[in-house]
DNA sequence: GTTTTTGCACTGACTAGTCAGTGCAAAAAA
DNA sequence: TTTTTTGCACTGACTAGTCAGTGCAAAAAC
């Protein structure tokens, strides 16, 4: 499950095929995905319920029937490019966590690793971010178990490094692991939905080193 | 906008009436707040454009009409909503940073009792919260610019604490105040939603215990 | 004191339009 | 051949917004 090196993994990095024995990627596969690149940017954009199924299709170069040919429905359609984009941030996370512990680093270190790779994730998909960060929190939606799963799938990896922070001694014992994964997930989303917004032409490296600032205590008082 | 403690004094001057609960701002204001409070709630769980107008008036109890009698359509609802609710978090920001000024604190004091502010805000009006959250990046949206001009409002405020600190240097020069607000403000944005999602029995203090340690960065290391 | 008028707040059936999903025959790949 | 895609007409449910009319209390007229 674990993603290949930290270069930029495109959406095409799942592709499958669907033919038992086929070795190509495939047409369909091809055209799914041509589905859920359309789906992300109009449903972040507008929302799920404001994005039509015609939209879809059209700004995918597809007829009408072809989406009911390849998902069972609206929703469907949805609920697989979520599943989709976490399980790549997911796998981002954690592989981010495993280099820097088979270099050597600390946890805050893998900390840190892990906030790049978050923001290298948001800057590569910032319309799936933003359509994530839309839904999560809503209540009474259909996909709404799936989310939650989702969720805790990648809040647990920052728990993970955390606990063996607090293991190792290197993290104060008397965190809240729970509530602290939270809180720096916020961090790095938030923040990094603000640079997309309104200061995309800051750098990567800029931003990452603002937030590094702030997880390792150096906020406060001269350098 | 959730029924809160204080009633809405509005200008009873030119009113005629106020025959029904005694000391209440009149009988179309009283319409307005419940049709308030109806649209927050359905409109965090359900987003914008699955809720209908319908259902916002039903739950009101009052009829389709008078939503329209009262505003001029479904959007304008909404952008009095966020204008409303954004200008309530703002203020109670702006009043926990005086308040810690007048009786001497630091800067960083000033901040965490901002963190504090927020995380009442949130356990007051978790459906405002979530609603705004789900907003806030969405583009093409015909509120978007309302948006920008209350969020920067609020943002505002901690970056003014910020700077402060910086200038009084107690904090770091380094630091990237515009990053370093939004970071915060996700922090608790994100922290404070998923303790009402998830560990809503856990106290306010808590949450506020665990933000405070990773603002003052005693985090990492031994108390 | 009684009747009539005024105007605000509200009502709910109705309109005009939208959209998810269907059905199918024919064309293009594979 | 089989699989996949296309194009397009169609349906039925649902929805934002409208409008003629109701209820009512205070003011005006009698």
């Amino acid at each position: 499950m674990t993603a290949h090196g930290t270069v930029p993994v495109t959406i095409r990095a799942m592709e499958s095929s669907n033919s038992p024995g086929g070795a190509g990627g495939g047409r369909r596969e091809a055209t799914r995905q041509k589905l859920y690149e359309a789906a992300v940017t109009l449903i972040a954009e507008q929302g799920f319920s404001a994005t039509t199924v015609d939209e879809i299709a059209e700004r995918a170069g597809v007829a009408k029937g072809t989406v009911y040919y390849n998902f069972a429905s609206k929703s469907v359609l949805f609920e697989e490019l979520l599943r989709h984009g976490v399980g790549l941030l997911t796998a981002s996370l954690r592989d981010a966590a495993e280099r820097t512990a088979e270099a050597g680093g600390s946890k805050v270190d893998s900390l840190d690793a892990m906030v790049r790779a978050g923001l290298v994730f948001i800057d590569r998909y910032p319309s799936f971010t933003q359509l994530y960060v839309a839904e999560l929190w809503r209540t009474n939606r259909a996909w709404q178990s799936t989310l939650m799963v989702v969720r805790q799938e990648a809040v647990a990896v920052v728990e993970g490094v955390l606990r063996e922070g607090v293991e190792a001694d290197e993290l104060s014992e008397e965190i809240d692991i729970g509530l602290t994964a939270s809180a720096l997930v916020g961090m790095v989303l938030v923040a990094a939905l603000d640079w997309q917004a309104f200061q995309p032409e800051r750098s990567l490296d800029d931003v990452h080193a603002a937030l590094s600032r702030l997880l390792q205590g150096r906020v406060s008082g001269k350098p």
